[in-house]
DNA sequence: TACTATT
């Protein structure tokens, strides 16, 4: 049922009021007081639906289980890609009846709407539950995640927490942003989490504008070095470079299951992704690149990150740009480090 | 001005 990962993420949950009318069978739906229909019991959300599902695939899927009364397949907006939260309205359970396989969906109501966090510094070794606990104290908990990395299952020190209600995600974000867990080192940062649907559109234009630039500029000057035979930098193996940087207690966190992360530093304050797209692009494989930018100005901070999938492409992108003079600064390019640079 | 992280 799990999905292949991809640049293209899934909306934000996005629950349909579910059936409104009555039909008045033997087998409808309950009504609460006012006379409208109760789904509270009837209407489920399913997460992690295969991104290429077909409504009719959805349907008959949980047509086996129960008479449905209506669903929907929640799409990306701007992909249209699917992958989220169908509520189904089934026929409502026996008494007594089973706990559910699914959750049901809880009632839209703008009280729980911008109730979820993301969480970032979080201790390697802080565990989901030990998260959960550190969050519980500003209100109930309906989801948390902390985002491992794929190959070795180590925590990337990042997580979601989706409160109930919005007032505690507020009050959770004032008790703990900034704050050290219990035993931890550094603070952790409490946010309210992007909309995924915002970042997909983000990564969607940025490629859009990466490959249309291209197609108007013509070939890039760095382009040849492509083609430069690879054994030249064959004796900077990973090995060698681990062994190395192990001896100058330099830590190489670029390897990861996503390929090989590189930090630039140097940008001016009005670079931009698509800067970095032109420079790296040519060297190959590109999954990612991030601009980190002040929060309050918008502007770059001076540094940013490139993921590229290949080792060989990495190393002769760095080789080339390391000492490269972008605009009026000379760019220092190298693999990402786990901590702060060492002279 | 020096190391992210957005299910």
């Amino acid at each position: 049922f799990l999905t292949q990962p991809s640049i293209i993420s899934t909306m934000e949950t996005q629950v349909s009021n579910g059936p409104t009318s009555n039909s008045g069978l033997p087998n409808g739906p309950p009504l609460s007081a006012n006379g409208a229909a109760d789904d509270s019991k009837t209407n489920l959300i399913v997460n992690y639906l295969p991104q290429n599902m077909t409504q009719e695939e959805f349907k008959s899927l949980f047509g086996s289980i129960g008479e449905i009364e209506s669903c929907k397949l929640v799409r990306d907006k701007i992909t249209g890609t699917g992958g989220l939260a169908p509520p189904v309205s089934l026929e409502p359970p026996s008494d007594p009846s089973p706990p559910p396989k699914v959750p049901y969906a809880r009632p839209s109501s703008a009280s729980i709407r911008d109730a979820n966090l993301y969480v970032s510094g979080l201790p390697k070794s802080m565990s989901q539950k030990e998260m959960e606990q550190l969050f519980s104290q500003y209100g109930r908990i309906i989801t948390s995640r902390i985002l491992v990395d794929q190959v070795t299952g180590v925590s990337r020190g990042v997580g979601f927490i989706r409160f109930d209600k919005r007032i505690e995600a507020e009050e959770a974000i004032k008790g703990l942003n900034g704050q050290k867990p219990l035993g931890a080192s550094e603070p952790i940062t409490v946010k309210f989490a992007n909309n995924p649907s915002q970042k997909t559109g983000q990564a969607l234009l940025s490629h859009l504008y990466q490959t249309t630039a291209r197609r108007y500029t013509g070939p890039l000057h760095h382009q040849t070095q492509r083609f430069s035979p690879l054994s030249l930098i064959s004796r900077f193996s990973p090995i060698t470079i681990d062994s190395m940087t192990s001896l100058a207690g330099v830590n190489l966190t670029g390897a990861s299951s996503g390929g090989w992360c590189i930090f630039v530093y140097n940008l001016s304050p009005e670079a931009d992704e698509s800067v970095l797209w032109q420079l790296f692009g040519p060297f190959g494989a590109v999954t990612n690149v991030k601009v980190i930018r002040d929060f309050a100005t918008n502007k770059c901070k001076g540094f940013g990150f490139v993921t590229m999938t290949n080792y060989e492409e990495a190393a002769m992108a760095i080789a080339s740009l390391n000492g490269y003079r972008l605009g009026d600064r000379i760019l220092q390019v190298s693999f990402k480090t786990s901590k702060q640079h060492k002279a």
